[in-house]
RNA sequence: GGCGCGGUACCCAAGUGGUAAGGGAGAGGUCUGCAAAACCUUUAUACGUCGGUUCGAUUCCGACCCGCGCCUCCA
């Protein structure tokens, strides 16, 4: 069965077959470094994530590409009024992101940066001009000009042909020859950062980046083009005009565009206070595994309310999984196979639900109902050893998408904890995020001392020490589980 | 105004032309020295409202109400 993918260029559920043998060359819009990155923003980034995860999971080769855009009006007036240059203004926001991406498992891309190709965008605009899809003002800025590019409007399903010239034109643009023109190239006002170029002095415009880029790393025709719901236009769509006036050919194939999620029902804004870093959530304590579980819990192109409540409650999901995978690894059972075909039915449904647009909620629902089933079995004693090991790997495959197994939070909310520390935001340190950090005071070989500690009580019937030493590893945030098989234990 | 998406139980959220996945939460129970974990039972005569098509619609069509997105370099 093959991968079936929304197309926003067509507006339709297609099948994806990369288009040069088994290898996926795709290019994601990044984010642009000018503060810290929101639960928005990594939505789609967490979308575009489990597609490459998904892709490499299929069997393709990925090569995935990434912007960071570093260079633009907002950082220009940013970074001056920080009095910083552009460079150093950026690489903060540049280092936050890759952090935050990596707090949330999302697998690095390629990064390009815009300003490490001004050369390739000034080359891409001059010949644009060769061709006549581009001209210059009087300041030495340069547009794109739309009327000469017909299907212009094709991937937002836009129509510009009775679009009247200037219509509504800007103040500082009224050089434009039509006011949809946009800038490739933005010539310096006084005392604004610039580029010395071929083409003069400037600044690219936002689209080219994209455009040159992408066409340097992955082609002049490549198989896909991620991004959030809201760069389907201008961004994506002057990128397609751009880049398809430059060569003549099919720009991308595949246009995969993640929806805007809302934030306690409603729209993210900061006037609204409902506007989350990913760090503003993990100083309250909420671990980066039940964040990524919850952006991950519905399918990209669905509208996803994100709510605290939802957060706890992914936390407990996470927490499920994590207990049920403990369970395995550390029972005991009889030789033998009881039930063959739980772990490969379920792998069945979670590849066949994937395949279709991506349907993470069934996905999850398979992996879910697994769980319970085989916890009725090892209930039962009706588990045996050799059920053990498919399943383990049924929740591998799970996790090579899904990536929230493994129990590394508590590392990652002390970094956050000390970047806070760092940034003067104590104030903002919750007491869940204190307790989450307070785990890693302990060390393995410490818990193990305790809890031979607690079992020598226990066998000594003296439950009262055994429940005191219990009492006190519980609350330094630990999961502490007496079974038939011994005492068990792990972070929560 | 133009174009597009969605409204499913207490909450989150799949899905189908024939009568509603999964998770969380609540209640009761099993197990247990007590816990924890796990499991069981239970919680939508019903899927925004009103019409239509159909033997039959939550699923198709139309209207309306509500939420959301793009049309302004916000993922």
């Amino acid at each position: 069965m093959a991968l079936r993918l929304y197309n926003t260029l067509s507006g339709k559920i297609e099948e994806f077959h990369p288009l040069q043998n088994n290898e996926v060359r795709m290019y994601a819009c990044g984010p642009t470094v000018y503060d810290y990155g929101h639960i928005g923003n990594f939505r789609t980034f967490v979308a575009v994530d489990i597609l490459r995860r998904f892709l490499l999971q299929t069997g393709f080769r990925v090569r995935h590409v990434m912007n960071i855009t570093d260079v633009d009006d907002k950082i220009i007036r940013n970074s001056a009024q920080a009095g910083l240059s552009v460079k150093a203004y950026t690489a903060k926001y540049e280092k936050a992101f890759l952090e935050d991406s990596s707090t949330l498992n999302i697998e690095q891309p390629l990064l390009a940066r815009a300003t490490d190709h001004i050369e390739e965008m000034a080359r891409f605009v001059a010949e644009l001009e060769k061709k006549g899809f581009a001209y210059r003002t009087e300041d030495g800025s340069y547009y794109f000009r739309i009327a000469k590019f017909p299907s212009y409007g094709k991937l937002s399903k836009k129509d510009f042909a009775g679009m009247e010239d200037g219509a509504r034109v800007d103040v500082d643009e009224y050089e434009k020859d039509n006011a949809r023109d946009f800038a490739l190239w933005k010539a310096p006002k006084p005392g604004e950062a610039f580029w010395e170029s071929p083409i003069g002095p400037g600044r690219p415009g936002w689209h080219i980046e994209c455009s040159a880029m992408s066409m340097h790393e992955l082609g002049e025709t490549f198989d896909l083009h991620a991004g959030g719901e809201d760069l389907i236009f201008p961004h994506h769509e002057n990128e397609i005009a751009q880049s398809e006036a430059l060569t003549g050919k099919p720009f991308v194939h595949f246009w995969f565009h993640a929806r805007f999620l809302l934030v306690e029902g409603e729209k993210m804004s900061k006037s609204a206070g409902n506007f989350f870093t990913l760090r503003d959530l993990a100083l309250r304590g909420y671990k980066p595994s039940a964040i990524r579980l919850l952006l991950a819990s519905v399918p990209y192109r669905h509208q996803l309310n994100f709510t605290f409540d939802g957060l706890k409650q992914m936390a407990s999901n996470v927490e499920k999984l994590r207990n049920f995978q403990l369970r395995l690894k550390t029972g005991q059972f009889p030789s033998g196979s009881a039930d063959s075909k739980l772990a490969s039915e379920t792998v069945e449904r979670m590849t066949s639900a994937l395949n279709d647009d991506l349907n993470t909620a069934q996905a999850q629902a398979a992996i879910f109902e697994m769980v319970r089933k085989a916890n009725v079995a090892i209930d039962n004693g009706q588990m045996k050893k050799d059920d053990v090991a498919p399943l383990l790997a049924a929740l591998e495959k799970f996790d090579e998408i899904f990536a929230v197994l493994r129990d590394d939070d508590a590392p990652k909310m002390k970094a956050i904890l000390e970047w806070a520390k760092a940034e003067g935001r104590e104030k903002d340190v919750s007491q869940e995020l204190l307790e989450s950090v307070g785990v890693q005071s302990l060390s393995d070989a410490d818990i193990e001392a305790k809890i031979a500690a607690m079992e020598a009580a226990r066998r000594a019937r003296n439950f009262q020490a055994s429940d005191a030493i219990r009492a006190e590893l519980t609350s330094a945030g630990l999961l502490v589980e007496i079974t038939k098989d011994g005492v068990r234990w792990r972070r929560k």
